[in-house]
DNA sequence: ACAAAATATTTACGCGCGTAAAGTATGTAC
DNA sequence: GTACATACTTTACGCGCGTAAATATTTTGT
């Protein structure tokens, strides 16, 4: 089967008969050489097992295909659901990307941003870490790239943004728990990294006041991308001293409020809609584990789907050409009903 | 602060006052260059703000410092932390980590694997698919470049082989489980993916026949990587039809007991170790959610710190041009205690 | 101040490929 | 068979950088 080693186009035109150049354009596009062309090069391909350097394909293109794919955290199931969905879309639309994480780490995403230049992207769908973020250095990145923002959003930056409605997730799901029960409390981190969590709490404020209630928010401390833990000692903390006013809690997000299950859990306080349950417990994001927590998280999810086809739609658009003022499109999430609340 | 635009390293050299070859020295090791070059360097990388492109960087050097790290599906946390760990140690080691997921796919990996050859890794830490990997073209690329195969085995492939000793992770597990309760039953999924799954099943058979207990395996229907939902339809399938004879489960792995937790929930089944409880459930992996299922999962834990360390330092040494013949390092876990089991 | 050693510069080529221009072969239309 | 369009080959250059050799310039030691 295997012939000799070929270490580059050149010795693999050699080979299968056909002038560099030509290959060069095959690999770009079979389409584009004469049938009886592409055979030859394809039997070739198949006999020496011959593919060419994509990174030395990238350094002289003008327009590459490469897409680059950032994250702020990849160990959290929800970027990497997102991030998988959206590398599929790019695949499917015959982009080549590329996936990497800032691991909570503003500097390592200035680094993965630095490298991503590199590469010569025709395009890159960044999810900021948000406060953290170095500003400067992502205008400088977006003034260079087309870029697409999605998930958390920094004012006008990059070419849109195309992101979860965080207003409406909340006021929803606020709606959702005051027409069932006790008006809920809502439990968040005192310092959230994402600059969505101040706006599921401002959401919060104004449905509370829309639907004639006095909210109560009780934050809690915790550094860090450990939001479970955070969230599981915030609870024990809250529990032990009473802090909530009402028996139904709104979690900013689904991490913290798998982690105050954990501490209801521990202490015996039982969660759930059913007369003898002592609280409700609401989460927010669709989180791919809230299915299976116990009681299973009532939640409002992020349309992933959608999130993901208008992030990248947008972005090959772009990168047609298509030349369009910057905006934000903010897409709705959808209720989830199961038994914690 | 920033003056124009430099576009590549003939630009920089200019604009900074040393010759080309010189610049180029510096950003393989700024320490090669004497210091007052240095400074004139350093002041100009300041004002500019250049760094060299990377990929035109690798396309020449003899020994890269890249690493490629390759897991077979990065939706999983598990997979998401050990990866995160290695790309930690790889950056403290000098090198430079490109993270990818080959997302159950083999297909996919085959494809990752080509990809990583453009990248002349010095050499790369892989996970594979297991069973389903391609295993013609794992070896050609372990031929072709220093791989350290980790978490799953295939055979003597590679450089090495580091990951967790599976018998001892049953093996301990089942002899907790048989010393503080009934003997346990084997809850698995009858075409696992990975060959972990084919080791562990067999250290729970001998070690129920060491400890002189019937063993009992029961094996869920279900493909792919939604090991949760496996886990809790065939949990309810054996709870409806009463198909466990003890009220001891030790599950596969984590993601499976965490869908049968949910099953129990389901079924109103309560799960612990207490007088009150009618099972006992445990897992294996040391998942990074099983600290918040409810009851928390007991379970023995990968020690991620060790595996990523041995697997890590094993590829540097190899690089670092030690040779020794291939070997199987196995780690031991560590029980977890929680209330589960 | 001088020679020796260390470091820089100049020059030149290579990596693996894209791409453009000019010329040649191949295929299609009539 | 001629005319024309396609597709191919040849040639040549460029991308951004590594690297080697010869030469020139510092620095160091004494």
């Amino acid at each position: 089967m295997a012939e000799k080693k070929i270490r580059n186009m050149e010795e693999f035109s050699a080979v299968s008969g056909i002038s560099r150049p030509t290959v060069s354009k095959f690999f770009n596009n079979p389409e584009s050489v004469r049938q009886s062309t592409r055979d030859k090069i394809e039997a070739a391909v198949e006999k020496y097992d011959y593919r060419p350097n994509i990174f030395a394909m990238n350094q002289n293109r003008k327009l590459t295909k490469n897409v680059g794919i950032v994250v702020p955290l990849l160990t959290d199931p929800y970027f990497a659901e997102i991030a998988r969905n959206l590398e599929q879309r790019c695949i499917d639309a015959g982009y080549r990307p590329t996936l990497f994480s800032a691991h909570g780490d503003p500097a390592l995403e200035v680094e993965v941003l630095d490298n991503l230049r590199s590469m010569k992207p025709a395009g890159v769908l960044l999810a900021p870490l948000g406060r953290a973020s170095d500003r400067v250095a992502l205008e400088k990145f977006c003034d260079d790239v087309p870029t697409l923002i999605f998930d958390s959003s920094v004012d006008e930056l990059g070419l849109a943004f195309v992101g979860s409605d965080n207003f409406q997730f909340t006021s929803h799901i606020t709606d959702y728990l005051c027409r069932t029960g006790e008006p809920p409390c809502f439990f968040e981190m005192k310092t959230p990294a994402n600059p969505n969590a101040h706006r599921r709490r401002q959401a919060y404020l104004t449905a509370m006041e829309t639907f004639g209630h006095k909210p109560q928010v009780i934050s809690v401390e915790g550094e860090g991308w450990g939001f479970e833990e955070i969230g599981r000692l915030g609870g024990h903390d809250a529990l032990a001293n009473r802090r909530f006013d009402t028996n139904t809690i709104l979690c900013s997000n689904d991490r913290l409020a798998i982690g105050l299950l954990t501490a209801c859990y521990e202490r015996n306080v039982s969660v759930g809609r059913g007369p003898d349950c002592a609280i409700r417990v609401a989460g927010q994001d669709g989180h791919p584990h809230s299915r299976y927590t116990c009681p299973p998280l009532t939640t409002i999810s992020h349309d992933y789907d959608a999130v993901s086809k208008h992030a990248a739609d947008a972005l090959f658009e772009a990168i047609d050409g298509e030349v369009s003022p910057w905006k934000s499109t903010r897409i709705e999430g959808k209720l989830i009903l199961r038994d914690s609340a």
